[in-house]
DNA sequence: GGTAGACTATGACGCAAGGGGAGAGTCAAG
DNA sequence: CTTGACTCTCCCCTTGCGTCATAGTCTACC
């Protein structure tokens, strides 16, 4: 029978000899022969083994999967197939979103070319939310803190700025994603986290003096209560904001004590 | 100053502890105090900090992409975020060829209902070539050589079969995504390793008597020679049937000896 | 002031799929 | 009998942490 050695398999197949001593290892791969110094010798079934690793390594699955799919004749290949299939759509979706997102915040970079000026200061950013939210807050909190937050803001480069901007919008979209699961679990709250910390930006450090619970708890009841919040992506959701809301406070409840 | 302890700041933040140990000894994100029993506290300018880490995390930076967007104020982000772009874009088309492969492996796999039959052994694969090169083969080395061959195909599986076929026009589709590289470049040749191990399973064992080299030479030669060869997809192309042949003899010489 | 319970610190191992190298043995040719 | 080309088996390294293990610290309550 015609034998290859390591090394005559590794070119012809086009892998490096490490590949196949990790996949004898492994259990992948073993060769036919080995010699009585231990040399690994391959036969004609192993390279066509390795032909079909190659082909579904190529697909992007992972060695164990490809061990099921070739050690187990009864293997429902089509299923496997399936199953891979819809994980690399996610992946891809997920690549093009994050695709969107730097393009978005290219652009934003780009345009941001001079300084900030006071109407930049709260343009676009929670939409016009931004300059409801500093006349409550005047009120609120007086005209001193709400200076030094926006003095706050204006330290940021433009870059850090045109970033903020960006997650702002990303944060909304990735809420907006979640906004049917419940509140309280982990990946919902993860994403309030970040919300919390953006919001956070806008903050002078005096804001609610140390008290942060009771200041995200009252931003949380603001957005129900205020009808001017109520809105998302330009047009009236009220349900989102209900579950922002209940979230936001699950969040100030569980992790701002 | 308000500051943070690790457990606090994980919670705000949305990430474990140990990340902000491992982001700590990575040098991404220091405490701005150690207490005298070495407890990390943070403070304001670092939750600021890692918002900006986890924006860029979701971008899919690495964490040393991230260290020098963030430590080089004078870094040219948005060059960074470009090359960074065009490597998710190379991802995500990656991911789209992957899926039309599965799709049409799936597909393969499910028309495979019955056994082969003789007409369906050379249909469809490397397209008419294979009638013409079976004709070829019986002429230079006997029918023997050639049944046995063709009993070797028919003792695959119906996956491993409608696999090969798929694999088939994986392979000329890499390579002629190829076709305007050198044909010595090392790309190139891995691509021609897995041309040389999928022809190969269409030659029985004892095709060439073990003389691998002069007959996927001799098989080069005849792509170029012979005019039913120089057809791609289709249409005439003199222009990738000469790539081709000669990555095949560069195989040959330096692989296959 | 003593102890339980909650936090924290450091260190080390593990994961996927090999890359790279050390140190030692093997093989064929001159 | 030596040289050069292969090959073997460890073993550490990579990324971004998860998961113990062991030990020290802080706070509250009795």
């Amino acid at each position: 029978m015609r034998t290859y050695s390591v090394n005559k398999l590794a070119k012809l197949a086009g892998v490096s000899v490490r590949t196949l001593h990790h996949y004898d290892r492994f259990g992948l791969l073993k060769p036919s022969i080995r010699t009585e110094a231990r040399y690994r010798l391959y036969g004609e079934k192993e390279l066509l083994r390795l032909q079909q690793i190659l082909f579904y390594k190529e697909l992007d699955f992972s060695l164990e999967e490809i061990r099921r799919v070739l050690e187990d004749p009864d293997f429902n290949l089509i299923r496997a197939l399936e199953s891979h299939k819809s994980a690399l759509q996610d992946r891809r979706d997920r690549l093009s979103s994050l695709l969107e997102t730097i393009d978005n915040t290219i652009s934003r970079i780009k345009g941001e070319k001079t300084m900030l000026t006071d109407e930049e200061l709260y343009a676009g950013f929670p939409k016009e939310q931004a300059e409801a939210y500093r006349q409550e807050a005047v009120e609120k909190y007086g005209a001193k803190v709400v200076e030094e937050s926006e003095s706050k803001l204006r330290n940021l480069t433009k870059e850090q700025w045109a970033q903020a901007r960006q997650e702002g919008l990303d944060i909304n979209r990735t809420l907006a994603s979640l906004m049917h699961r419940d509140p309280t679990e982990e990946e919902v709250q993860n994403a309030v986290a970040r919300h919390f910390a953006h919001i956070r930006l806008f903050w002078g450090n005096s804001v609610a003096n140390g008290n942060l619970y009771e200041a995200y708890k009252g931003l949380a009841q603001l957005y129900v209560d205020d009808p001017r919040y109520t809105t998302h992506n330009g047009n009236h959701n009220p349900e989102y904001v209900q579950f922002l809301s209940r979230a936001m406070k699950h969040f100030a409840e569980t992790r701002l004590k």
